[in-house]
DNA sequence: CATCCTCGTTTACAGTCGTAATCGGTTACG
DNA sequence: CGTAACCGATTACGACTGTAAACGAGGATG
């Protein structure tokens, strides 16, 4: 019952992309994000519709600038990352961060510097 | 060029849960199937639609048991969790397994059971 | 003033997903 | 033997996605 950015809205991959490039380049014009999502090769006209579909679900504000609008995030990084990883976490691991972790560990997919930064995060975390 | 269960076919969320099944209780009939995903509270018909499309995809196979058939995982939890995990990790964390595991951490995501396991990991990984 | 360029908005359209009813064949039961 | 029960296969259908063209208004230009 908040006016809080929606959160209940799920964000589509496609819509991500777009995401990323607002969070990374503060406010930006709907030419601006195609130009920033360039590896996505869009049309314009794909990347204006993904911009009004992000608007229409409350995870991006639009702000007027002469006759075009600025676009920014309404939805924090943090906050998004954080869904969808518990997300990702619950589903695939029951709930058990513990279990990614192992999987990832079991897998190989651990560089020695996610190592260490791991190691150095734990060793934080305890303090 | 091969004849692997084809990983490039995504699994969406609900054929998902019958794969979970699948995989937990070896080769189960439709109707069980049905059964234990019960939680779900799906019709049969579903149950049998997702099925049909997770056989299409080859991560199912059938072997027939006198008139209907038994259903059984064709790809291997092992390899649909690895695939999925370093998805998110890559489009999440731009590949980072110390970033999720950092953004885990600062969200108070990780209860002291999995600060423990993780340690204990660590320690395995690196001796 | 007529025309073109830009924007945002509206409309389009095929593919996937969730959810399920219906159909056609076969088996089992009365 | 007829018919009910069950099974996989086919068909349905609205919502969401990816991708984009068409439309209409307002400003820029000649």
């Amino acid at each position: 019952m908040s006016d809080e950015p929606d959160t209940g809205e799920r964000i589509s991959e496609a819509e991500h992309a777009v995401m990323t490039a607002l969070w990374d380049r503060a406010p930006l014009t709907a030419s601006e994000v195609a130009e920033a999502v360039g590896s996505r090769a869009w049309s314009l006209a794909t990347v204006k519709t993904l911009l009004s579909r992000l608007v229409a679900k409350q995870a991006v504000t639009t702000e007027p600038d002469g006759k075009r609008f600025l676009y920014s995030p309404a939805l924090a990084r943090e906050a998004y990352l954080g869904g969808e990883s518990r997300r990702m976490v619950d589903r695939l691991f029951g709930g058990s961060a513990a279990g990614l972790f192992a999987h990832l560990a079991e897998s190989e997919a651990l560089t020695s510097s996610d190592l260490d930064q791991i190691e150095a995060l734990l060793k934080a975390l305890r303090k």
